[in-house]
DNA sequence: GTTCTAGAAC
DNA sequence: GTTCTAGAAC
């Protein structure tokens, strides 16, 4: 420990000098917001012999914040009444604490720095909960502030005119630091000198690395790391795990800074810029720049590079290595590149190791503007072009976050259930106030080894688990027998409004003016409220098949005699107009009961097409390809009914080109002229219907 | 699934 | 002021 505040005999020795006129000393605190500087004061004031005033930016001005030339002047007065003095505000940098140091020359009097030199982390982690709504908007934006500060500090230095300077890296150093100041009375004085410096030049370390690398240790350890390291903050580990959990956090990296070189100064600005323009949507959830081991989030942003491959920059590898394979899948099925000024959202597939042993539910890819210009597509120091695109760049990916939390919202209680069960919570249940609910539900999960039907109040909230009813026969008995007539197989309820197809399908007879073909199995129909110029449906005769989740081997001739029906019919207005694109498949949550294949074509020009539901039910994941159907029931007999819901509320993205569009109006007269070609996914394994070039 | 409409966003 | 969304009712 180099603080020498034990040293009585230096003390004794320079007692006989001083003894005559006790001389104040200044004490610049350099720290970021949350570092502990007023507790600090607090505490040294608390005890001290010595008169103090403290001076802080935060409250000068009758409460609020002043200014720095407010500051200087009370520092000023207070020095002249003799009086010692603490400046409580930030002095992060050289420039800003010249003036005080001027000051401290003029009286004649010893400028002292103390610096409270605190991971990152505890600093955003007080600043956070200093606003007094822990996880809110103000979180966000508190986290980008300090982590944009400390980017920018610079370490003070005996040059700069300082008598004294102290380095506090942990709160021991802290507590001696304070005790030292404590003890010093009106006749004392501390030796002069630089304390406590670890490499000098060092910076703040901007990685996920580190954030991620608990992952490939066993999670206990890196746990109880976690609460180690945890300890020292005011509010404690237990507070700061359970909040985690039930605030959904997006943590990001600075985008662009590390391998696309692009200006430090000018990114935290972007930075700070978007995080303030967007803190205010985000209402109960909070954004992280990372540079913070062990905090939970629920949402990665992976600073990507335009193939959307691992590999390449430390983020983007770490982030592919923690996620494993499923990443690199769910990534290729959402979009197999990215322009700059992008983001993707991919949700992470539960097999994915960075969702079941961290609760990380969604990775979102996000590619900024490069100038490094040893990589492809360097914008040559074009500040102006870079600025734009690291813009949008942060746009994509708080708007992609924001399209997450709109869409976790609307989740039934069991998905945030299994988000929420981490390992921690496991260990120690009691610390998860959630679990008073849900702690005999998850017992008898574990218990029999199978899963209760849903509740039917989750609307098409069929997971994977939830549509394989394997409960007991009673439960299953009961269901079947009290059906009521608008009860289909998977016992969803039906409202009047949704039994139009299912009537079609029972008496086609009544509906003969409506049916463009009627064959054994399938009926062929335009659909009442076409979504695009051509837009028909193929539908199932069968009884007993409401949608997708009902499904299993036995039907695979008939799904496979929906999808030659609904090609067949492709081709025939394929011959019509040539230009045209079909793509085929299923709703993974229809709204109108009885399986229906749609067949609809790539343009989406219809007035019809009014909301997001519309367009996202299309054009995402929702949207299960009729081809992919088919080889999944091949493969595993039943379709894979993830939780898709909230792929309807995603940001509206041109199924050509992935452009964002903020509204249904601009993201139509967008694709009426855009002519990208459609993505390699879609491209492929003949998901898409085009005529045959001649 | 649509329609209607309050109120948010611009 | 107008435009747009999203929730409720059907």
């Amino acid at each position: 420990m180099a603080v020498d505040h034990n040293k009585k005999d230096m003390d004794i020795d320079n007692k006989g000098e001083e003894e005559q006129k006790g001389k104040p000393v200044m004490v610049i605190l350099v720290g970021a917001p949350g570092s502990g500087k007023s507790t600090f004061c607090e505490r040294v004031m608390g005890s001290s012999l010595r008169p103090w005033t403290r001076i802080c930016q935060d409250t000068i001005n009758n409460g609020k914040a002043g200014t720095k030339p407010q500051c200087l002047k009370r520092a000023a007065a207070a020095l002249k009444e003799g009086k010692s003095v603490f400046i409580d505000r930030c002095n992060l940098d050289k420039e800003q604490r010249s003036d005080f140091v001027k000051l401290g020359c003029g009286a004649q009097v010893d400028a002292h720095a103390v610096v409270l030199d605190l991971p990152a982390k505890l600093c955003i982690s007080r600043s956070i909960k200093r606003t007094g709504h822990e996880g809110n908007l103000q979180g966000g934006k508190a986290a980008a502030v300090v982590n944009r500060m400390l980017q920018k500090k610079e370490l003070p230095k005996l040059n700069e005119g300082f008598a004294r300077i102290v380095f506090c890296h942990n709160e021991n150093d802290v507590e001696a630091t304070i005790t030292a100041y404590t003890a010093l009375g009106p006749l004392d004085t501390l030796s002069n000198g630089c304390f406590g410096q670890k490499n000098p030049d060092a910076k703040i370390q901007l990685g996920i690395m580190k954030f991620l690398k608990k992952v490939e240790a066993p999670f206990q350890c890196a746990a109880s790391k976690e609460v180690k390291e945890s300890e020292n903050l005011a509010k404690g580990s237990v507070d700061a795990d359970v909040s985690v959990d039930e605030i959904t956090t997006l943590a990001f990296p600075s985008i662009s800074t590390a391998d696309f070189q692009f200006n430090n100064e000018t990114a935290s600005d972007i930075i700070v810029e978007k995080v303030e323009e967007f803190v205010n949507k985000l209402k109960n959830a909070r954004l992280v720049l990372v540079d913070l081991r062990g905090l939970r989030c629920n949402v990665i942003a992976n600073a990507a590079n335009w193939r959307l491959k691992p590999g390449g920059g430390g983020v983007n590898a770490a982030i592919f290595t923690a996620a494993g394979l499923a990443l690199e899948t769910a990534t290729k099925e959402r979009a197999n590149s990215l322009l700059p000024g992008h983001a993707v959202v991919v949700p992470l597939p539960s097999d994915s190791p960075l969702y079941t042993r961290e609760g990380v539910s969604h990775v979102i890819h996000v590619l900024g503007p490069n100038m490094n210009p040893q990589r492809p597509n360097s914008l040559n120091n074009d500040y102006n072009k870079g600025c734009s695109i690291l813009r949008e760049a942060y746009t994509s990916l708080f708007t992609g976050f924001l399209s997450i939390l709109r869409s976790r919202s609307k989740l039934p209680r069991r998905i945030s259930e299994k988000l929420a069960l981490t390992p921690l919570d496991l260990k120690d249940p009691s610390l998860d106030p959630r679990n008073h609910l849900t702690n005999s539900d998850q017992k008898i999960k574990r218990d029999d080894g199978c899963v209760y039907e849903r509740s039917k109040k989750c609307k098409g909230a069929n997971d994977e688990t939830v549509a394989d009813i394997s409960a007991p026969s009673s439960t299953y008995g009961k269901v079947t027998g009290d059906k009521s007539k608008l009860e289909g197989p998977t016992s969803k309820t039906w409202g009047s409004w949704a039994q139009a197809l299912y009537h079609i399908a029972m008496h086609p007879e009544k509906h003969k003016a409506e049916l463009l073909e009627v064959l054994d199995d399938v009926l062929v129909l335009n659909d009442l409220y076409p979504k695009a110029c051509k837009h028909l449906l193929v539908l199932a005769r069968h009884e007993g098949l409401d949608g997708l989740a009902d499904v299993h081997q036995e039907h695979l001739q008939l799904l496979m005699t929906m999808h030659a029906v609904g090609l067949k019919w492709a081709e025939k207005l394929l011959h019509e107009d040539s230009s045209m694109v079909f793509r085929l498949g299923y709703h993974l949550a229809p709204s109108m009961r009885q399986l229906h294949l749609h067949v609809i074509s790539q343009d989406f020009n219809s007035n019809h097409l009014k909301n997001k539901k519309h367009w996202n039910s299309f054009n995402t994941a929702f949207f299960r390809d009729s081809v992919d159907v088919i080889e999944e029931i091949k493969n595993h007999g039943k379709a894979t009914i993830k939780d898709e819901d909230f792929q309807l509320s995603m940001e509206l993205r041109c199924h050509r080109c992935r452009s964002a569009h903020p509204n249904i109006p601009r993201l139509k007269s967008h694709i009426s002229i855009c002519q990208a070609p459609f993505p390699h996914a879609l491209l492929e394994n003949g998901h898409l219907v085009l005529a045959l070039k001649t």
